[in-house]
DNA sequence: GATGAATGAGCGTTCATTCAT
DNA sequence: AATGAATGAACGCTCATTCAT
């Protein structure tokens, strides 16, 4: 008859973290980030067994969420050019409303200790942006450039948009579109 | 009268440092950056008077070094998109060379102590390839697009391509073609 | 829930400290103050934030002590010259059953981070030392001198009889009889 | 043919740990002291070959100062209580002149590595002080007391008595002789 | 399950001392 | 003699992790 976990108790630990690492980076202590959570330092290793655990199952819940939300909305009767375009700008908008999440992620990105499955993991948690970007670029200027080399110039292409938008908001959504368009020409030409 | 500082000590700890935090990430100890420099671990704090000062200089050093290396060997005479194609290349094997240089800028990049200064006196060391991307770019699709903008996001695409480049060798220099045709595309239209 | 703090733990460390701050000065490590109270090294900082904090921590402890023990046992009813002398003897004996804690006092003393705080609170636990000078010596030949400073100048005569007493044990007392009379002439005249 | 040993040098760095040890207390650094003196880090060994034996050498130096400077000016045809009040005032004069050379002392008594040659030394450099002391106390009221007890009695009651002033000085000097006369009855009679 | 005290290795930095210049 | 770079042990303190409560 063990208390069963609490599933809100993950759920802070996730936020908290990308909060800390948000702001103090990877060198954010495990006690901050129980704190955070309002959970004490014992707790986050109920949860998630090691720092490392935790920081791979942040990374690649967040890419996986990203993933969803950009490819959230499409339908098979848009214009590919028409997807592409809702899958950026709702990119876009979850990595603008929540800064965090963005900087948190640039953060884990160059973590020492991601998994290969997390990386896998997150690879297909990016399949339909992929699915999506082949369609697009299958017959263009980037024919014979593999698939997961034009997914990463697509999200370094967005990364620093949305980095450039936080630095500078664009309420209008100019130079999200100017860089769409730089984008697609890029890729899709 | 005493004996002089080494400036090949300095050279050393820089070096050492790349190594060490492109291995282990910024998380690299003091310590284990002056052994692979050769020098006890004070010694370093005579060259270096804080950690945070070393990870400055080297994230200023390298980005310096980088943005001279490109453009080296750029003239008048040339055509801008050949300057331009000149300067890619310049980059792209600077970084491919010592893939050690580009994975440790990568960590530096987010470390959370770098100051104003740093970040001043990188762009300035990038005064010369924002000098050229104006040129190119000045009255293409990006034209209303700020030119840090632009350096940004030829930034992102050449460092997406370089470690693309590490990870999977391209000697042929096809897929790094491929890529500033993309670039170019997008930002110059 | 979790486990409590153990009391013994803070005390075995206040005590800790008076040992090895008496052995080896103010320049004790918290190491060594943490392996003689029978803790490691990190339990230290659960129960005084920083050495400084436990420098004025004990210091005020100490002289707390002190100050209660002297004037433990006096009664209304007793001459002032009699309580006086009862104070002199309690002072002295708590001082000279351990030497450590004389020894630790005149470190404590000299200490550079002690803050007013600690400054205030010894002054407070010597309130009733001070009172009873205040009616010894009122109307005196000191009655000119403020409290503070005959206060000061018995302690100054009562350490240093102290520190006389620890080097060349008085069991019968003599040496203590003749110092406190010496005193009394001093400031009550 | 050696570079003769420059003198100034020598007293440079006794005066330049009088003030630091004064303001940082005896973890004051030998490259601090060297460096307050206009000397480099290495110097300071030329002419004191530890740290230890600059503490032992300043101490040494500053109490036989002292015990000098309080006794001059004495001379046989002055009553004996006219002597010890002029060795008391020229005692307070040298000592709040410089209040540095006092709390310098202050931490230097306590030092762990002070040796026993050195406490010799100062009890020599009292000799003219416990002469007097014997005179005037010899059939006093603490003549079964041991010299050097009534000689430690009456620097706690000078030193007590000098740090009153320096922190509330005192141009009129009526606080000295009250001091002054306290101790003459404590230790007279 | 939840807590937070306990651990001890490791960190960045300082320092007395040595020695090449 | 004088300098200050070089050394490496030590320091105060932090941290991921464990475990008694």
């Amino acid at each position: 008859m063990a208390r069963p976990r609490n599933p809100a108790h993950r759920d802070a630990l996730l936020a908290a973290a990308t909060r800390t690492i948000s702001a103090q980076g990877l060198s954010a202590s495990t006690a901050t980030i129980a704190k955070a959570a309002g959970v004490s330092a014992g707790t986050l290793f109920i949860y998630f067994e090691s720092k490392t655990i935790l920081v791979n199952e942040l990374y690649v819940s967040l890419k996986t969420e990203m993933g969803a939300v950009a490819t959230a909305g499409l339908t098979r009767d848009m214009a590919p050019r028409e997807q592409l375009h809702r899958m950026w700008d709702n990119w876009i908008s979850w990595a603008t409303a929540q800064p965090e999440r963005q900087r948190a992620l640039a953060h884990l990105a160059v973590a020492e200790d991601l998994t290969p499955q997390s990386h896998r993991a997150v690879a297909e948690a990016y399949a339909g942006i992929a699915e999506l970007l082949r369609k697009v670029s299958g017959d263009g200027p980037m024919r014979d450039a593999s698939l997961g080399f034009v997914t990463t110039l697509m999200s370094a292409i967005a990364d620093a948009t949305i980095n450039d938008l936080i630095s500078k908001p664009d309420p209008a959504g100019t130079r999200s579109t100017l860089a769409f368009d730089a984008m697609w020409r890029a890729l899709a030409g």
